[in-house]
DNA sequence: GCACTGACGCGGG
DNA sequence: TCCCGCGCCAGTG
Protein backbone atom coordinates (compact mmCIF):
# COMPACT_ATOMS: atom_id res chain seq x y z
CA UNK A 1 0.00 0.00 0.00
CA UNK A 2 1.71 3.23 -1.05
CA UNK A 3 0.70 5.41 1.51
CA UNK A 4 -1.06 9.20 1.61
CA UNK A 5 2.74 9.94 2.12
CA UNK A 6 3.19 10.32 -1.58
CA UNK A 7 0.19 12.40 -2.02
CA UNK A 8 1.21 14.17 0.48
CA UNK A 9 4.59 14.87 -0.87
CA UNK A 10 3.55 15.68 -4.03
CA UNK A 11 0.98 19.01 -2.52
CA UNK A 12 4.40 20.02 -0.75
CA UNK A 13 6.96 19.47 -3.53
CA UNK A 14 4.19 21.87 -5.84
CA UNK A 15 4.42 24.38 -2.89
CA UNK A 16 7.91 25.07 -3.16
CA UNK A 17 8.11 28.51 -4.53
CA UNK A 18 9.98 29.34 -7.26
CA UNK A 19 13.67 30.44 -7.07
CA UNK A 20 14.02 28.32 -4.30
CA UNK A 21 15.12 24.68 -2.96
CA UNK A 22 14.07 21.96 -0.10
CA UNK A 23 15.28 18.80 0.78
CA UNK A 24 14.08 15.71 0.70
CA UNK A 25 14.40 15.69 4.90
CA UNK A 26 12.34 19.35 4.76
CA UNK A 27 10.01 17.34 2.44
CA UNK A 28 9.74 14.52 4.95
CA UNK A 29 9.31 16.49 7.92
CA UNK A 30 6.62 18.92 6.22
CA UNK A 31 4.02 15.69 5.51
CA UNK A 32 4.65 14.46 9.27
CA UNK A 33 7.25 11.87 8.71
CA UNK A 34 10.74 12.88 9.00
CA UNK A 35 11.84 9.33 8.66
CA UNK A 36 10.96 8.99 5.62
CA UNK A 37 13.94 11.38 3.61
CA UNK A 38 14.82 8.53 1.42
CA UNK A 39 11.03 7.42 0.23
CA UNK A 40 10.98 11.16 -1.32
CA UNK A 41 13.89 10.99 -3.33
CA UNK A 42 12.85 7.46 -4.46
CA UNK A 43 9.30 9.06 -5.22
CA UNK A 44 11.25 11.86 -7.54
CA UNK A 45 13.56 9.19 -8.93
CA UNK A 46 10.42 7.04 -10.08
CA UNK A 47 8.13 9.74 -10.83
CA UNK A 48 5.81 8.14 -8.29
CA UNK A 49 4.24 12.09 -7.20
CA UNK A 50 3.11 12.41 -10.91
CA UNK A 51 3.47 15.39 -13.63
CA UNK A 52 4.25 18.92 -12.91
CA UNK A 53 6.29 18.06 -9.92
CA UNK A 54 9.78 20.60 -9.54
CA UNK A 55 11.88 18.37 -8.78
CA UNK A 56 14.53 20.02 -9.86
CA UNK A 57 14.85 22.52 -6.76
CA UNK A 58 14.67 19.20 -4.18
CA UNK A 59 18.45 19.33 -2.81
CA UNK A 60 20.12 17.10 -0.17
CA UNK A 61 20.54 18.52 3.44
CA UNK A 62 24.19 19.78 2.40
CA UNK A 63 22.53 21.31 -0.43
CA UNK A 64 24.22 19.26 -3.25
CA UNK A 65 22.45 18.46 -6.50
CA UNK A 66 21.90 14.37 -6.36
CA UNK A 67 22.66 15.01 -10.16
CA UNK A 68 20.45 11.78 -11.09
CA UNK A 69 19.21 10.08 -13.86
CA UNK A 70 15.57 10.98 -13.94
CA UNK A 71 16.14 14.58 -15.82
CA UNK A 72 17.23 14.50 -20.14
CA UNK A 73 20.41 15.17 -19.27
CA UNK A 74 23.39 15.82 -16.75
CA UNK A 75 23.25 19.30 -16.01
CA UNK A 76 19.24 19.97 -16.44
CA UNK A 77 18.74 20.37 -13.07
CA UNK A 78 21.65 22.96 -12.73
CA UNK A 79 20.08 24.65 -15.66
CA UNK A 80 16.94 24.66 -13.96
CA UNK A 81 17.71 26.31 -11.54
CA UNK A 82 19.90 28.80 -12.55
CA UNK A 83 17.14 30.18 -14.82
CA UNK A 84 15.20 30.78 -11.98
CA UNK A 85 17.83 32.82 -10.28
CA UNK A 86 19.42 30.15 -8.34
CA UNK A 87 23.31 30.61 -7.79
CA UNK A 88 24.81 26.60 -8.41
CA UNK A 89 28.45 26.54 -8.19
CA UNK A 90 30.86 23.21 -8.85
CA UNK A 91 32.75 21.14 -5.49
CA UNK A 92 34.58 18.37 -5.26
CA UNK A 93 31.10 16.60 -4.77
CA UNK A 94 29.13 18.22 -7.10
CA UNK A 95 26.95 20.98 -7.87
CA UNK A 96 25.98 22.92 -4.75
CA UNK A 97 23.61 25.47 -3.97
CA UNK A 98 23.24 27.90 -1.05
CA UNK A 99 21.03 26.91 1.30
CA UNK A 100 21.11 30.07 3.17
CA UNK A 101 20.40 32.51 0.79
CA UNK A 102 18.37 30.29 -1.48
CA UNK A 103 16.81 27.77 0.76
CA UNK A 104 13.14 27.69 1.37
CA UNK A 105 13.15 28.04 4.98
CA UNK A 106 9.08 27.53 6.46
CA UNK A 107 7.87 29.34 8.51
CA UNK A 108 5.50 27.59 11.52
CA UNK A 109 2.68 29.28 9.50
CA UNK A 110 3.13 27.04 6.44
CA UNK A 111 3.73 24.02 8.18
CA UNK A 112 0.51 23.85 10.14
CA UNK A 113 -1.03 25.10 6.61
CA UNK A 114 0.34 22.01 5.14
CA UNK A 115 -1.31 19.58 8.02
CA UNK A 116 -5.51 21.31 7.66
CA UNK A 117 -4.91 20.91 4.00
CA UNK A 118 -3.88 16.72 4.86
CA UNK A 119 -6.54 17.17 7.01
CA UNK A 120 -9.08 18.42 4.89
CA UNK A 121 -8.46 16.00 1.83
CA UNK A 122 -8.60 13.06 4.38
CA UNK A 123 -4.94 12.12 3.79
C1' DG B 1 9.10 -13.90 4.08
C1' DC B 2 14.12 -12.58 3.44
C1' DA B 3 17.67 -9.67 1.93
C1' DC B 4 19.30 -5.91 -0.58
C1' DT B 5 18.86 -1.18 -2.33
C1' DG B 6 18.60 3.82 -2.50
C1' DA B 7 17.78 11.65 -5.62
C1' DC B 8 18.82 10.68 2.69
C1' DG B 9 20.01 12.49 7.63
C1' DC B 10 22.12 12.87 11.98
C1' DG B 11 25.27 12.37 15.80
C1' DG B 12 29.85 11.38 17.45
C1' DG B 13 34.76 11.71 17.01
C1' DT C 1 34.14 21.80 10.21
C1' DC C 2 34.82 17.60 7.88
C1' DC C 3 34.21 12.49 7.84
C1' DC C 4 32.56 8.31 8.86
C1' DG C 5 29.22 4.97 10.51
C1' DC C 6 24.74 3.73 11.68
C1' DG C 7 19.78 4.19 11.34
C1' DC C 8 15.58 4.52 8.41
C1' DC C 9 11.78 2.47 5.62
C1' DA C 10 9.08 1.52 1.30
C1' DG C 11 10.05 -1.10 -3.04
C1' DT C 12 11.77 -4.81 -5.52
C1' DG C 13 13.42 -9.51 -6.78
Amino acid sequence: MSFDFYKRAAIVCRAIPYGKTATYGQIALLCGKPENARQVGYALNRGRLGEGIPAHRVVNARGILSGAAAFETADMQKRLLEKEGVMVHFTPDGWQVDRKKDGWHNTMDEAMQFQQIFGSLGI
